[in-house]
RNA sequence: GGCCCCGUCGUCUAGUGGCCUAGGACUCUGGCUUCUCAAGCCAGCUACGCGGGUUCGAAUCCCGUCGGGGCUACCA
């Protein structure tokens, strides 16, 4: 009999941006299924709909698709196990909750929050573990005719039969839950909406997902999706395997926040960071393909991850390592593939409007600025200086231009680059070697320095000869009368 | 408090009883190179939480302990 396809689902609920924890999750789900050359699913759990919007919905449809995450089923491009999002399939959900209570796996729960506060409190002050009493289990006739005739809404509420949930969890090993820490849940509200409870489960299920790999804060409710499982008609056999990743921690130990680091994938994305470097980065955080190896394509994620390398222990999450691997992957590109990915900050920046003449200067610029960038957004302060209209020296650094030796050095370098007819960079540096260094004797950064600052504004700059060949010889000599006063 | 998960350099990790006087990467420090900044190259700092076992031998197995984290919702 062949192996039963895999079928591997990512569902986040969307109450705010994406955050390298989720996509880490994503990344794992996608690279598993890839791997395995099963089925991606992506779903989106909206069943909260008090936090829940469809811009986050959205974010989260663009956020996958930038970092190449393809989905094979979910939104926009469907698939057989639709709808994909939980807010469209409520009546699937009433369907299966209807059935439970029928069937005995659940039951109407009339408590109201103020009674469950109360009986919580009661059970902390009495150091016994908290969790519903099971009150309504067996609702007497009159109780059920006073609570109606008070106007009480119930919930429904899944029964936790007394027992233990032992599963073998891919990443921990086995796992062992009793059932007297696991009391009934809620699922459904009182309004009629379905919980995560619920819905996760019953989709699994309908989606005939195989493997669910999702973050260790949801470990101990596996006990409760189960159950949902059994009531569905389903055997232990038949239950997805299960792989609890370990989170991604802030660098202060904490779990990640806006507090400890910035965590939405947006923010990174605007900053220049490039998708496959976040992935790259994100995938070395709870797994390593092993054998000193980090610095890998998607194709290689796809072809080296198994379940069995990741961790169970968290990760910090490094900012300077993301950086580090993002120049790295800067490095790799080609030029017409960076110059692409740089022209749209450059846009953003004011650097360019983005005419062809701009972009093509960007691209005879990016060979120098390649290996001194580590994210696309540095290109900006980078190539400003080619781009400028009314070009003026860095306030900082005006002073020193203003120095008598600095003086010197312009005059002199005016003086031996007026009469250049070869305006490249070879013939600039060969005259500019002999007549500041030769010529007037000083050590190279200092006379370098001066043209530099005179000439792209900044005593930071990308070479200095190739920097004037691309300024080109009237707008270099400009710059440096300028300079001299 | 209860239940559960986790514990190798500052950080991410390699390591599944001898190849480990613990390897790689990032960071940091020093040096080389150099027109600045980078990049590159070289060197250095720094780790098996602690305590018991098991074993000829433990980072690797067992127990305890300490520490960190999660859950304990009509959130997910």
């Amino acid at each position: 009999m062949p192996n039963k396809e895999v079928r591997v689902r990512f569902a986040p609920s969307p109450t705010g941006d994406l955050h390298v924890g989720n996509i880490r999750t994503a990344l794992f789900d996608w690279a598993y299924a890839r791997h395995t050359g099963g089925k991606f699913i992506f779903r989106i759990e909206d069943t909260d709909r008090e936090r829940v919007t469809d811009e986050y919905i959205n974010a989260a449809i663009e956020t996958l698709k930038w970092l190449g995450l393809n989905w094979d089923e979910g939104p926009e491009v469907g698939g057989p196990n639709g709808p994909y999002l939980q807010s469209q399939r409520l009546d699937i959900y009433k369907k299966f909750s209807d059935q439970f209570i029928a069937d005995g796996f659940a039951y109407h729960c009339y408590c109201s929050a103020e009674e469950l506060e109360a009986e919580r409190e009661k059970q902390k002050a009495a150091n016994v573990a908290p969790g519903y009493s099971g009150k309504c289990r067996n609702i007497s006739p009159e109780d059920l005719a006073r609570y109606k005739s008070e106007g009480r809404k119930p919930v429904v509420r899944m029964r936790m039969p007394d027992g233990i949930t032992t599963f073998k969890d891919a990443i921990r090993g086995e796992v062992t839950f009793d059932h007297k820490f696991v009391p009934d849940f809620v699922l459904v509200r009182a309004d009629g909406s379905p919980l995560y409870t619920l819905a996760v489960a019953v989709d699994d299920v309908l989606m005939n997902v195989t493997h669910i790999l999702r973050g260790e804060d949801l470990l101990s409710s596996t006990p409760r999706q189960f159950q949902v499982y059994r009531a569905m008609g389903k055997v232990e056999a038949d239950f997805p395997v299960m792989a609890h990743l370990p989170f991604v921690m802030g660098t202060d130990n904490a779990k990640l926040s806006k507090r400890n680091g910035e965590v939405s994938i947006a923010w990174y994305r605007e900053r220049g960071f490039l998708p496959e470097a976040i992935c790259n980065y994100l995938a070395l955080l709870g797994w390593s393909p092993g054998d000193d190896v980090e610095n890998i394509t998607m194709d290689q994620l796809v072809e080296l991850f198994t379940v069995e390398r990741v961790h169970s222990s968290p990760a910090r999450f490094d900012m300077k390592k993301l950086e580090a691997i993002n120049g790295d992957k800067i490095r790799l590109l080609t030029v017409d593939d960076l110059t692409d990915r740089i022209v749209p900050f450059l846009k953003r920046d004011n650097v360019i409007t983005g005419s062809a003449q701009e972009i093509e200067v960007v691209k005879s610029a990016v060979p120098i600025i390649q290996e001194r960038i580590a994210t696309l957004a540095e290109a900006s302060a980078m190539l400003k200086f080619l781009f400028v209209k009314n070009f003026e020296v860095d306030a900082q650094e005006a002073p020193k231009l203003k120095e008598a030796q600095a003086q010197d050095v312009l005059k002199k370098t005016l003086e031996v680059l007026e009469p250049l007819t070869n305006w490249n960079h070879i013939e600039i540096e060969a005259v500019l070697r002999s007549a500041l260094l030769d010529g007037l004797g000083l050590k190279p950064r200092i006379a370098f320095g001066s043209v530099r600052v005179a000439v792209t504004g900044s005593h930071i700059s990308p070479p200095l000869f190739e920097s004037m060949a691309l300024l080109g010889k009237e707008r270099s000599i400009t710059r440096l009368k300028q300079g001299i006063l």
